[in-house]
DNA sequence: ACCTGAACACCGTTCAAGT
DNA sequence: ACCTGAACACCGTTCAAGT
């Protein structure tokens, strides 16, 4: 009757899987344990409690994200790619990453596109407080643009949406263009690209010009 | 015996207190009856259920941040003001904003300072897709950096820190300045005036050099 | 119209007892 | 060393019954 033995590994899998596929509020220890096969408070004997076992994953998700390809001719390409890389991983795990946005430990993760940026800016001139300045830019925007991202998918249908409210703006009477523009849906990945190229070649500008 | 008639402001009065102080957390059924003196089921027959009463703390919360006044006597200075009043708004009540956030209406709390940005990207001469594109790069920036900011605060202590992180990065060698100024803690206050200075002036730039 | 207690189906966690 | 069921103290919610 006795399953095989259970591992601490197979705990965090299991658990891995359940959050990934129906959010963190689906792993309770009765159903983590219902999907092992195994009596609720063996889990407890492998990784304490559930606080700890929710730490354990998102350790994980923190190594999983420390692989870091720059690619491009430039330096200014590379930043560029980095910050595209870096908000690609974050989207791919939505509900892990969340969990480690809640914990806090965001920065810890970037550490590794931290270095990354910091090679590539010393590559492009930047040195000292410049260098530093141009790393934490790029950092903030990325992570923040990230989480702007994911608060405005989780946002549900409203009404009026954007588009009804920009429509009859009365502020707008004079610009219809402008109205319309607001109105339509945001591309956000376009805008992303955008501003992480316009920031990094401003950023860059300042090695050549001191 | 019976205390005098409740009613749905003050249960939702009492749960705003409770998160105020407690956070989010504290807010159960069974604590806000006993807060209130009442039987658990009776704040039922006033909001519904839990979720229905977070939704009206949230909406509260965002009717309460929809006064902004710009200052300043350019365009560029009101805009500031505005980025800056916002950010100020959103980290005085902590765990409500976050509430907001996870219903995903941060967007329809920015719609008065939307209508604000708009207004004076007019100002500046601004018009059409160049001042959408103005407006939302500019709340984009606010949104995420506020983010960001909450994201770091909630972080524990984190051992090793990024101070002993960066102090023996061998990346950094050559630039003692760039490891010492990455070691330091983040002026993010200071980081974030200066970013939406940057991006308000990049941004109006193009209105005077089409 | 408003309030109540009892009951239900869930939680996470502890612990003494098994092998 | 590992696993177990029983029990505890919590949840949110429903509902029939009161006034």
């Amino acid at each position: 009757m006795a399953r095989s033995a259970l591992s601490r590994d197979e705990v965090l899998d299991t658990a891995a899987a359940l959050v990934k596929e129906h959010g963190p509020a689906a792993l309770t220890m009765r159903r983590l344990a219902a999907e092992l096969g195994t009596a609720v408070t063996s889990i407890y004997w492998h990784v304490g409690n559930r606080e700890s076992l929710l730490d354990a994953l998102v350790d994980r998700t923190v190594t999983d994200l420390g692989t870091i390809r720059p690619r491009g001719a430039t330096p200014a390409e590379r930043m560029v790619s980095v910050a595209r890389a870096m908000r690609r991983s974050l989207r791919e795990r939505p509900h892990l990453v969340a969990m480690v946005h809640e914990r806090g430990l965001t920065e810890r993760m970037f550490l590794p596109a931290q270095r990354a940026l910091v090679h590539e800016a010393h590559a492009a001139g930047l040195r000292g407080a410049d260098a530093a300045r141009a790393v934490r830019a790029v950092q903030f925007q990325v992570v923040g643009y990230v989480l702007v991202e994911r608060n405005r998918e989780r946002s549900p249908a409203q009404s009026p949406g954007e588009e009804e409210l920009w429509r009859e703006e009365p502020s707008t009477g004079s610009d219809p263009v402008l109205a319309e523009a607001l109105a339509a849906p945001v591309d956000t990945e376009a805008l992303f690209t955008e501003s992480v190229r316009a920031l990094v070649e401003g950023l860059l500008a300042g090695a050549r010009t001191p």
